[in-house]
DNA sequence: TTATAATATGCATTGTATTGCATATAGTGG
DNA sequence: CCACTATATGCAATACAATGCATATTATAA
């Protein structure tokens, strides 16, 4: 039945619905980034941050990957992607250095 | 500011997060529409479909032109096409005949 | 095993969208 | 001008999501 994908895409619709989230993802959509490094881009408490990729991981936009302490997120999907890209354009270069202290980052920034 | 371009996508993402404003568009996507047909196709009260008409119109996501009585709308911009395809598929093909009494229809159902 | 850093979860409050329904407006024909 | 049809609007009740904050969990190292 028709209803159902639009049930479905109701629901993806309703995650990207939303400005910090789809920070969250459009910084994915350059890299894979760690919850640090996107509590350092959005300037948000942690657990704010944590709570977004909660909704996002939970979706299925979003899949993690634990390396001792961090916890890497990437985005799961292409079509997240190809969204992405039609709304907000292709992805950017990455600006400047970020105030994150992860190997990935402190790599980047030296 | 990149924050700007979340915060307009964000507003066009919710937009689109609801089943019956997504029914609409997925009908528009066909072909443009009276309000008569829209109801017809929606099952749902004519107030409750001229409300969600309003959100579409007010976001500017969808068209209307007057003709006569009926008011028939439209798709007004190819990025909403292009963010339909990508959840939802390509468009589908009318499927059967639909109890509206507008011309446009009656001569389709004939 | 304790201290600490990174991340996750639970919950209460507030804000905002959805829905139903009554009613208003705008064309058309007599 | 009046009746009728198609469409639009206003408003109140309800439901739902967003946010902030306190606290829990997990991993590491000393």
């Amino acid at each position: 039945m028709k209803e159902n994908s639009y049930q479905q895409a109701t629901k993806l619709f309703h995650i990207l619905s939303h400005p910090a989230r789809l920070h969250i993802l459009d910084e994915l959509r350059r890299d894979e980034a760690c919850v640090c490094h996107l509590q350092a881009v959005l300037e948000r408490p942690q657990a704010y941050v944590s709570q977004q990729l909660r909704v996002l991981r939970e979706a299925e936009v979003v899949a993690d990957r634990k390396d001792g302490l961090l916890v890497y997120y990437r985005l799961s999907d292409p079509q997240i992607t190809q969204l992405l890209d039609d709304v907000l354009g292709p992805a950017g270069e990455r600006t400047g250095p970020v105030a994150c202290p992860c190997p990935k980052c402190t790599l980047h920034d030296s």
